[in-house]
DNA sequence: AGTTTGGGTGTACGTGTGTACACCCAAACT
DNA sequence: AGTTTGGGTGTACACACGTACACCCAAACT
């Protein structure tokens, strides 16, 4: 039972970090209060300070680690062959896998992004800016899009990473998991539709 | 100055959702109190309960009162010869520009829409939900969908809205109206690549 | 061995919150 | 003319909030 302060610093922020996960589940970070996670954690309401300096730097933190999760998630879609046989099915399964996983990591960043703190709501739209550049990068990688202009491929990836968040979000609030195949069958079709989309594009003159 | 009691009870009615509006616009439902609402509407908290019994119950009021915004808009783009000439210029305008004049509506469904009371949320939802259901009874009036499943429909439609939705939360974190060119551009490429994708969906068999 | 450091404690404050209760008074009914 | 109705008032309560301050004590340095 030796425990070195920093392994019980590190120990005390990591509570912390999940009660703010847990505790604005069911509403938002701006509704939650520091009292809450102290209570929630079992510290005194004063002592939430010698981790974050507010709620608001706990939801940067937050953030941080939620987009680790996500990354995580677009690593392993990515180390898949690049051909467009089974990419998308491939895709949306990973994808919901991750969700399933990280619920909350991905339920924070959904919740966040268009309500929450300011500073917050910024930095995830930044990690998503990040995420959409990536991926038209990837998107330039692909057989058939060798002639795109830049921006489009900007555009392309803008709508598919908009119609990827939202069929998370759907599946954050599927009741069961049962519910979820009609979800990622309705994602599975609006991949191919937009990848018809883009191999016609620009064939037209 | 003579004012009859239902008129007067409409206007303090009105008062309160207007400041119910105003005030959450920066936060979210979930933060905003019942006394805020009051000391803005220039009236002592418990005559709050005279109009609505809830924080929540005035939130289900915006509800219905941001989506008629929404269905006026709706009905604007509706009422354009239904060809494919100019049919993507002419939505995107007709939605930024409604964006622009309801701008609180509108931000008021996409923030709640994820964070809010879940009462909120679901009543949004479903709303969205018959958005979706009335645009692909729309498309099937479009020439070139005759042979599409109603399934089909349905998930192209849900693949418009959340562009379109999603379009709508960038108009409206644009922090100046000159900004908003590259969005309804964006918004318009987007839309025509899902048109394109569309109109060679099933033409492979 | 002696001192410093720092996570955690306990008390205390002013303020904001929802809501209960008794009350007022003019418009609206009889 | 007399009574009822109902929007709005004022006081009061128990609670939750953020945060300031003085304090404790064991691990970590010297």
């Amino acid at each position: 039972m030796t425990e070195t302060r920093v392994e019980r610093k590190e120990r005390t922020r990591r509570a912390i970090l999940d009660a703010g996960l847990a505790l604005c589940e069911d509403s938002s970070l701006i509704a939650l209060s520091l009292r809450q996670v102290a209570k929630e954690v079992g510290i005194v309401p004063t002592a939430f300070y010698r981790h974050f300096e507010s709620i608001e730097s706990l939801g940067l933190a937050l953030v941080d680690e939620s987009f680790v999760s996500l990354r995580a998630m677009l690593r392993d879609i990515r180390q898949g062959a690049p051909s467009y046989a089974d990419i998308v099915d491939r895709s949306v399964d990973i994808l919901a896998q991750h969700v399933r996983q990280e619920r909350a990591h991905f339920a924070f960043i959904g919740r966040e992004r268009g309500a929450g703190p300011p500073q917050v709501r910024d930095a995830i739209h930044h990690e998503i800016d990040l995420c959409e550049h990536e991926l038209a990068t990837d998107l330039a990688l692909l057989p058939g899009t060798e002639s795109w202009s830049a921006e489009d491929l900007r555009v392309l990836s803008n709508l598919i990473v908009t119609a990827m968040v939202a069929t998370a979000e759907r599946l954050i609030s599927a009741p069961q998991p049962a519910a979820e195949k009609p979800i990622t069958e309705t994602a599975r079709t609006q991949l191919r539709m937009v990848l018809v989309g883009a191999l016609n594009w620009r064939s037209r003159t």
